[in-house]
RNA sequence: GGCGGGUUGCCCGAGUGGCCAAUGGGAGCGGACUGUAAAUCCGUCGGCUUAGCCUACGAAGGUUCGAAUCCUUCACCCGCCA
């Protein structure tokens, strides 16, 4: 059996960790109950979250025992981030979102659990032993553990001290709902390791550091880089819009063609990250690319893997199919309605029911461009496409014969962005 | 508290009474080239009922035929002095 502590180096996993070597033999020692939590932000979480799963699973498949935390407590007082504090979010909101990541992170673990007979996750919420937590209890029995120098010293509170925005009171004090997170879950599964993003390195030393102060107990922590593009941006943020995990927020076929679309230098240096084919094939795949860019070999393998990874494999099956339909620039009609229908579907469609609009009204309400100046602008720059032909009045209303089988107009807006219009 | 400087479109940054929807750069978007890539070149880049009109240069008033540009008050930011 491969050490997985290998396997993580060598996809480029671990940034930072607690004594390795000692890390090792507890894992070689049998099954480990370890974590990873997620503050609810925001209704779903990201592509950038994606990384904290490829851990989870490589030591699920290692024998371990998962146990996913969704911080419904630590998600109502907001980790500090260096640049400003964070907006407070209604409780009603946060306990929403926790229901929501919650079912949409499930298969990540229970699918492998099922299928492969392998450890079934555990879910936490942080809220069901952080709420009933005293003022009294909390700073007696936690506060007392803490020193303030070293609580400054963390990396993410001492990055806001030195700014203009400062720290409140409440984020500075989020490092100790954390480190007792880590905690409560020892006592309560016997959990023994903490992984999670570079940037939470701070709060994940703190609850190192109390479990051994009050149970007297060893634990260890690991850590995942910071992924970036290579211009340096953050992973997942496309003309500023971001690809969540939640279909309803980006359609498979978006999250899809996001990975398909991802810069040949990003594609290389993402891929032994997300893939989990073997690290021969891994390698095949970049030197190809590197070979015959043209191939766009780890492109394909990172949005197939992870369209499947994440949506499952029909989704994945539709979402490439409409990308062949879609991108193939053949004739149209030559289709069929179903095959349209679903790639239109699954690019993004309206329907129109009353006397058709202009071109440049559909084009806005397919949301393909946001206002009809910009529509006129497009139609000017010649970016703009009915049925793949190229529209030069803005102004134009499709004529009956551009209606294709099953009551569609294929919308294009510059190379990828398409859309779909149905007549009602 | 005193003195001085600043606040311009997504961002940076020109503009100091009409020729300003506002120079330039970046980002974005489109085209060409390609591989649904990068780089490069070209174009575009507030909105609308688009040869015209409306809204915009921190906020509110004022002067003027006419203001991003002048005056007054307010808010915020940055220096220097206390």
């Amino acid at each position: 059996m491969t050490d997985v502590i290998d396997e993580l180096h060598r996809r480029g996993l671990i940034a930072q960790s607690t004594d390795e070597e000692a890390l090792r033999k507890h894992l070689a020692d049998g099954p480990v109950a370890y974590y990873c939590g997620f503050d609810p932000t925001a209704e779903s979480l990201h592509v950038g979250h994606l990384i904290q799963f490829m851990v989870l699973r490589a030591l699920q498949r290692a024998g371990h025992q998962p146990i996913v935390l969704v911080g419904g407590a630590t998600g109502l007082i907001g980790d500090p981030r260096p640049t400003s504090e964070r907006v407070l979010n209604d409780p009603a909101t946060v306990a929403g979102w926790v229901h929501r990541i919650r079912r949409r992170v499930a298969p990540f673990l229970d699918r492998p659990a099922a299928e492969q007979g392998l450890r079934a996750p555990v879910y936490v919420d942080n809220l069901d032993w952080t709420a009933p937590l005293s003022a009294i209890d909390f700073l007696r029995d936690l506060g007392k553990h803490f020193r303030v120098n070293r609580m400054l010293a963390k990396e993410a509170v001492s990055a806001r001290l030195n700014s203009d925005a400062g720290i409140s009171y409440t984020e500075f004090s989020y490092q100790i709902l954390q480190a007792n997170d880590f905690r409560e879950l020892f006592l309560r599964h016997g959990c023994t390791l903490q992984t999670g993003g570079s940037d939470q390195w701070g709060n994940i030393t703190a609850g190192v550091d109390l479990v051994r102060r009050t149970e007297g107990a060893a634990t260890h922590a690991l850590s995942t880089p910071l992924i970036t593009t290579a211009d340096g941006r953050k992973i997942g943020k496309t003309e500023g819009a971001t690809i969540w995990l939640d279909p309803e927020l980006t359609s498979p076929y978006a999250f899809f063609q996001y990975w398909l679309n991802v810069d040949d230098v990003d594609a290389r240096s993402w891929l032994p990250l997300f893939s989990e084919r073997p690290a021969e094939e891994v390698a095949a795949l970049v030197a190809e690319s590197e070979q015959r860019p043209a191939s766009r070999a780890p492109q394909r393998a990172l949005a197939e893997e992870l369209t499947r990874l994440v949506h499952g494999e029909d989704e994945l099956r539709q979402a490439e199919a409409a990308g062949r339909a879609l991108f193939g620039r053949d004739d149209l009609t030559a289709l069929g309605p179903e095959t349209l229908g679903a790639a239109l579907r699954e690019a993004g469609s309206i329907t129109v029911d009353e006397g058709t609009p202009t071109v440049a009204a559909l084009l806005q309400r397919t949301g393909l461009v946001s206002s009809l100046s910009e529509a006129r602008r497009t139609v000017k720059e010649g970016g703009a496409y009915l049925n793949n032909e190229r529209v030069t009045d803005a102004d134009a209303v499709p004529e009956e014969s551009d209606w294709l089988p099953g009551g569609w107009l294929v919308l294009r807006r510059g190379k990828r962005s398409v859309a779909g219009v149905r007549r009602a």
